[in-house]
DNA sequence: ATGTGATTCGAAAGCGATTTCGGCATCGTG
DNA sequence: CACGATGCCGAAATCGCTTTCGAATCACAT
């Protein structure tokens, strides 16, 4: 059915090998074969099958893609699906494709580590996943390349979002339009969430204003639901803040829908912070306030690391590309209600 | 490095022929040989190499996804998102990968169809392309297994969504609230949006409206901003339409703003509906009206008819899988403005 | 003993490519 | 004219696995 090297040679009156080095830019092979085997192999169609190539040459320009998956928002989570992209759109540019790894494929209990020699990928991204698991240190601990995204192993390549800068961004903001009273909804456990903790904490302090154990609340990301809970927690405190940060974007919607619950406008009478800068954070009313994260650099800075790392083993050595995060002011953070200003 | 078949068969004093075998239940190996092949194997971590396979049986079990380019938005777009996680999902269950399937792979310019060759996929889904390009058409017409979404190709098999049915409950849901004067912006060309269309109209003659030329519009899928353009333009019509359906929630959204920037409210001054039911629609305020499609359901229906294709060629017909949608009331469709009705 | 059938295993070819190494012209040079 | 150098190409091994087909063994009936 598909046509192979055997029928550019026979096509040709070369051998095989003959066809191969040209296809390969081999110096023994005059000008002319060349361009004789490529104009044949394209009038018959031939592209070199990518199986035969990778099981001689050990090198299948397939890249591994490692996506948390004990929640179910794999792709549908927005930050995440931006960086994928980017990440893609780079690989291809280099004749990369790439492939999901996940440790539950067909009925075999392969680990992730197993699953990436099992299809023989060249390097592996590590994107969003329990950086603590046993799984996950295996895989980074071995020979395959590895670039790991917001989170940082060492002697891996890595890219971070610059986390502790965003969040005192945030806070600043916040400070100076007169909030003192300020909570912070985080998410789940993770270097992402001690980083943000670290700003928030800094901001704090930088603007002298002191810490109060009830305003942080752990809740989970992404979810409307747990951070309008957050939401409906902190109002009900003796002296409730007057600007909550949530963890990220989609929380803050379900900020902003308990705030309205309960009666209360925003920024009027509490002020939302989000993270990340999605898209929805510009078309809500108000319009939140966020720190946007640069999705598309960090996924295509992953896989110039990575490509890098496989291209050139020895000269590569472990990157560590840290990306600015920007404030992105919204209405959803206002001057302190006057009421409430100590 | 990688352990191979030969350490196996080497460590159990048995042949690669015997070992292979084994690995693929072969009736001609005896329950104790086989018992040994696998505790070996186990204990030396051994797990047969997908390329070397794939190359000898010509079944990668890999599948190759098509998503659209040309727009930027791939895997952001929420609702295809979704369907690729379902249908990832299940494609996992089932022991196959999935590899995204692009034309501009590295520096040649492989179409899609030698792209799928290249990498020898035993499928491939489409999902959101341009299926009038000649390469997709190309593609569908090979003989490679393939499953198409929102789109049928005679003899191929294919998701729908029931975007007829859909459109007509949304159009009863507004009617029934009084509306008649209601506009339609509509995405791009395609499959979806004709029929859509069609709903569209139906719905308006079931409930003895007449279509008014102007209360249908061209817009862009997934775009807030030209959602909201559209809006304007609606609004500023002599007679405009007190009920707008959007071609999407995220237009939906841009339409929101637009009609707040107009000084009008929502749903009291104009209704606004949407389209997919993606999250954001419960977190807005109003919440959105919206039609539910089965993302979950249609990746995975997606992934069941490949693969059954791919595995049971003789008996496997091309299917076609019609997903049902669901109107999911919010409250940005409310009672027509009284001084409106006619 | 011999033949028969069932059971279990191994030798070897081959999938489509890459790559080493050697062969054969051709050429310049002493 | 002989000889080594150079340029160009092909034979063959190999990557890790599958699969056909024949061989070996054993039991059992003849």
């Amino acid at each position: 059915m598909a046509v192979t090297i055997k029928d550019v040679s026979a096509r040709c009156g070369l051998s095989i090998s003959t066809v191969s080095k040209a296809f390969n830019n081999y110096a023994d092979i005059s000008a002319e074969t060349r361009e004789l085997v490529h104009r044949t192999a394209r009038e018959i169609g031939y592209y070199p099958n990518a199986i035969a190539r990778t099981l001689k040459t050990n090198r299948s320009y397939n890249l591994g893609v490692l996506f948390q998956e004990e929640r179910g928002t794999g792709l549908t989570h927005s930050f995440f699906a931006s960086v994928l992209d980017a990440f893609k759109s780079e690989c291809e540019k280099h004749g990369y494709d790439i492939t999901f790894i996940n440790h539950n494929i067909g009925w075999t209990g392969m680990t992730y580590l197993e699953h990436c020699r099992y299809r023989n990928v060249d390097g592996v991204c590590v994107v969003c996943a329990n950086f603590y698991a046993a799984e996950v240190v295996e895989l980074v601990a071995s020979d395959i390349p590895v670039v790991t995204i917001d989170h940082a192993f060492s002697n891996r390549s890595c890219v971070l979002s610059e986390n502790i800068e965003g969040m005192k961004a945030l806070v600043a903001h916040a400070a100076a339009l007169g909030h003192r009273r300020i909570a912070y909804v985080h998410g789940e456990h993770a270097s992402v969430t001690e980083n943000r903790i670290t700003g928030f904490y800094r901001g704090l302090s930088e603007h002298g204003i002191e810490h109060v154990p009830e305003y942080l609340l752990e809740s989970v990301y992404d979810s409307p639901e747990a951070g309008a809970e957050a939401v409906r927690k902190l109002m009900a405190l003796p002296t409730p803040p007057t600007c909550i940060l949530m963890p990220d974007d989609h929380s803050a919607l379900g900020a902003l829908s308990a705030a309205k619950e309960l009666g209360l406008r925003v920024p009027e009478d509490v002020s939302i912070g989000g993270y990340d800068g999605s898209r929805i954070t510009q078309m809500t009313q108000p319009r939140i306030t966020t720190v946007v994260q640069d999705a598309q650099r960090m996924g295509r800075q992953a896989a110039i690391y990575l490509i890098d790392r496989i291209e050139n083993p020895r000269t590569a050595g472990s990157e560590m590309g840290l990306i600015p995060a920007m404030l992105q002011p919204g209405e959803s953070i206002g001057p302190v209600p006057s009421q409430h200003q100590d």
